[in-house]
DNA sequence: TCCTAGCACTTTCTTTTTCACAGTGCTAAT
DNA sequence: ATTAGCACTGTGAAAAAGAAAGTGCTAGGA
């Protein structure tokens, strides 16, 4: 159990070191703290041997351990109000009636990329959780048309496929077949389904009946299996402990959409509203935090992610999400 | 006019400085060509005067400079043969019918970056290019539905809009008479159309014709201006003379999609079948070079582009795009 | 006339040295 | 408990020194 004065200097250390990235030296704080520097001192060294504070190099200020971090976000932090240009800003987006319900989150998300500077992940559900809510084609020409996938939860997938000599008249009594019988299995059973169940009739009467079915198999066995959106990925280039190459190529290959959707993906939840890992209690990258939460509404449900340096604007960014993941709930049904 | 001397020597300082991103000495030279370094030194000052070679500063190597590379490029590269690898690999995706056209094209320029480490970008036509095919609707529950958007080109776009107290069958309706009326119209002038032709008619018999004009309007308000895919991004990390964090930024900035597209679309055909800007002559970056192809099918034309450095292995690159378009072209309508 | 050996000169890069600074830990006194 | 005082330590910037790489120029030889 910290005293008062060694929660008060954790926090400040805390908040001095997001703010300025420098290591924070004992003067700093016999400032606003009214006692000495070497009072500061040895409480300093007592929060380091509890493993909260660490040094950069014998005589250097402290830094917050990842421990620290935790601390003060589980017992320091105050959930403060959001600015009001935040909250401005956030508004707009969500009372903007011109702007789709699916946009708004998309839009909000960017926004708060651009604000922070950190970047956000979008994850909507995977591909078992959605299952098949109709199928249908457009024809371009002669040979080519395209097929258009929709879930249940509304994710819509479409590719374009070439049938050369097959009938359209054939391709389209196979949708219907797969509108008919398929519809409502999930994503990731469709092409067994195919297999066993659509295949053998067509192979009845369809002349290139192994052509068409191979092209669908092809269209639902290559569909995404995750759902994902990762907005400003760049912006890791413009925090100060990302100041070379390779830790820049290390973190942006983490960005990248499959993988990310599976480190996301991988959380384990734990359960509140937003959830906070700092640095190896994620799976994305040591030196990040991951913080997280959850929205659900009528049509879609999926997870909002913000990950930034350890060094985060914690009391910022939980507010922004709080604000969007509310906002979402709330103008899902609109 | 260059002596065949001073051919090979500009021909050794490119080959040598595109390979290790050192200025090249005079020794290095000698070696491979018989004669004293001094004598290197002396025609190395004459092509410096021409402006074909640089210093880095009064006592380095030489360097090219752009007008060199573009006397390289244009005098001195010898179309190579790919290499067995190279081909290899694309032959194989050229040849697995289980791939779409469309994925072969995408999954080259995948591999292209990924052999090359350079970013390739493949560009479809723009809207204004692009005319409405076909337009419908699979409705996802009371209130909302998926409008999915195909043009003639075989792009297709599709949004998630939400229309609450509106007749599903209205909304059919609506569909119809575009399918019915506007098919055919550039995509870029489809909004104007749906205001002066759709508005009208279904102002008479549509309660909430406001809401239902106003969702199918941004639809088409909001297409994609571009059809742009950059791929390997992340490539230019990779490279010697990108090494620090304020060049990154600019050419990642560069490369975001909009941006890009623009960029791409500017560029001034100059009716090669391969084109290559070498740094000031494209205006990506003065610091790239961009290597541009167009290719065209009975299904969709579009461009296909690599940039990287300037210090390029452009002999690889253009063989590469050479070898992918002629297989694009040729398969197009496999 | 062209080529080359030789040499002085220049710039960069790396290493070493020096120095001020910021901050610590410890001790002794309050 | 708190604090003033002081010796000590690692950092970072600046200066100095030396090695390496490469150039330009000159004079002599084919």
């Amino acid at each position: 159990m910290l005293t008062e004065r060694q929660k008060e200097i954790l926090k400040i250390i805390v908040l001095e070191y997001i703010k300025l990235a420098k290591p924070v030296g004992s003067n700093l704080i016999c400032d606003t703290l009214n006692c000495s520097s070497a009072t500061i001192r040895s409480e300093m060294a007592t929060l380091e041997e509890l493993g909260l504070l660490e040094k950069t190099h014998t005589s250097s200020g402290r830094v917050p351990s990842e421990k620290g971090y935790r601390y003060y976000v589980d017992n320091l932090m105050e959930i403060k109000k959001m600015s009001a240009e935040d909250m401005l800003k956030l508004q707009i987006i969500f009372h903007n009636n011109q702007l789709q319900f699916n946009d708004c989150v998309a839009e909000s998300l960017k926004l708060i990329s651009e604000m922070t500077n950190y970047t956000s992940i979008k994850l909507g559900s995977a591909s078992h959780e959605n299952t098949l809510k109709e199928i249908s084609i457009v024809p371009l020409n002669d040979d080519n048309l395209i097929v258009i996938v929709v879930t249940n939860m509304g994710y819509v997938e479409h590719k374009n496929i070439s049938l050369p000599n097959v009938d359209i008249n054939d391709v389209k009594k196979t949708v219907n077949l797969i509108n008919n019988m398929i519809v409502g299995t999930p994503i990731d059973e469709v092409s067994e389904k195919l297999e066993f169940e659509i295949k053998p009739i067509i192979a009845n009467y369809v002349e290139e009946h192994e052509k068409l079915y191979n092209a669908f198999y092809n269209v639902f066995n290559n569909f995404a299996s995750k759902n994902v959106d990762v907005i400003g990925k760049r912006n890791i280039l413009k925090h100060k402990e990302f100041d070379n190459i390779e830790k820049v190529s290390r973190i942006l290959d983490k960005f990248e959409d499959d993988n990310i959707a599976n480190l996301v993906d991988e959380i384990k939840e734990r359960g509140n509203d937003i959830n906070i890992y700092i640095g190896k209690e994620n799976n994305i990258d040591d030196d990040m935090t991951v913080i997280e939460t959850s929205y659900k509404t009528p049509q879609e449900e999926g997870k909002l992610v913000v990950v930034g340096p350890k060094r985060m604007d914690y009391d910022r960014v939980v507010a922004l999400l709080e604000f969007i993941k509310e906002n979402i709930e709330n103008q899902g049904d609109r």
